[in-house]
DNA sequence: GCCAACGTTGGC
DNA sequence: GCCAACGTTGGC
């Protein structure tokens, strides 16, 4: 039996990456790299797998808000550009053999209607419950709840993009 | 710009 | 293993 789709919250300063930087990537497809800390890591790693939904959210701004929707269009493998001393990346314990530093691929896929900000999440009964509110929370991969990700869904009025037709398919 | 919260580092 | 110091994140 096939896994089930799960959900993430990517963080991003748009000044760094945009998701308006991710759309104009080759097919939309860029590689989730930087990431350097070992909890979103290990869900870099081991959790995010291909066709994993992706929440996108725009950080330390001055309305912080999910913006739009992405895939998970490669799982885990090492993040080269801990190897690379130009990079600003670099960690020097990384090597071939012990990468250390783990990314994804993602692909854009939309951007919503409007975004949904800190204050739209809080006031919503099922929204007001994800991670991404709670105080402190420095974590830039976050699993979402499907619940959370049909509530951002209907918010933003769209149709879930990632749903699978086929298995809701009559047999017979 | 402020500052709370957090993760990491490194001395002991 | 403890914990203080430090750097970073990120909302406000």
């Amino acid at each position: 039996m096939q896994r089930e789709i799960k959900y993430w919250l990517l963080k991003s300063e748009p000044g760094c990456f945009s998701l308006q930087d991710l759309k104009e990537c080759p097919d939309g497809i860029e590689p989730w790299d930087g990431v350097r800390n070992f909890q979103a890591r290990n869900l870099l790693r081991d959790a995010l797998k291909q066709g994993d939904g992706v929440l996108f959210y725009h950080s330390n701004i001055s309305q912080p808000a999910v913006v739009g929707l992405a895939r998970v269009v490669r799982e885990g493998y090492p993040d080269a550009t801990a190897l690379d001393p130009e990079s600003a990346h670099f960690d020097p314990r990384a090597t071939e053999k012990t990468p250390v530093w783990y990314r994804v691929d993602v692909q854009y896929v939309c951007s919503l209607p409007a975004p949904i900000t800190r204050q739209d999440m809080r006031c919503h009964p099922v929204l007001a419950s994800m991670d991404v509110l709670k105080k402190g929370n420095r974590l830039s991969v976050q699993p979402v709840t499907r619940q959370q990700w049909q509530a951002i869904l209907s918010l933003a009025g769209l149709q879930d993009p990632l749903a699978d037709c086929s298995r809701h398919a009559v047999q017979g």
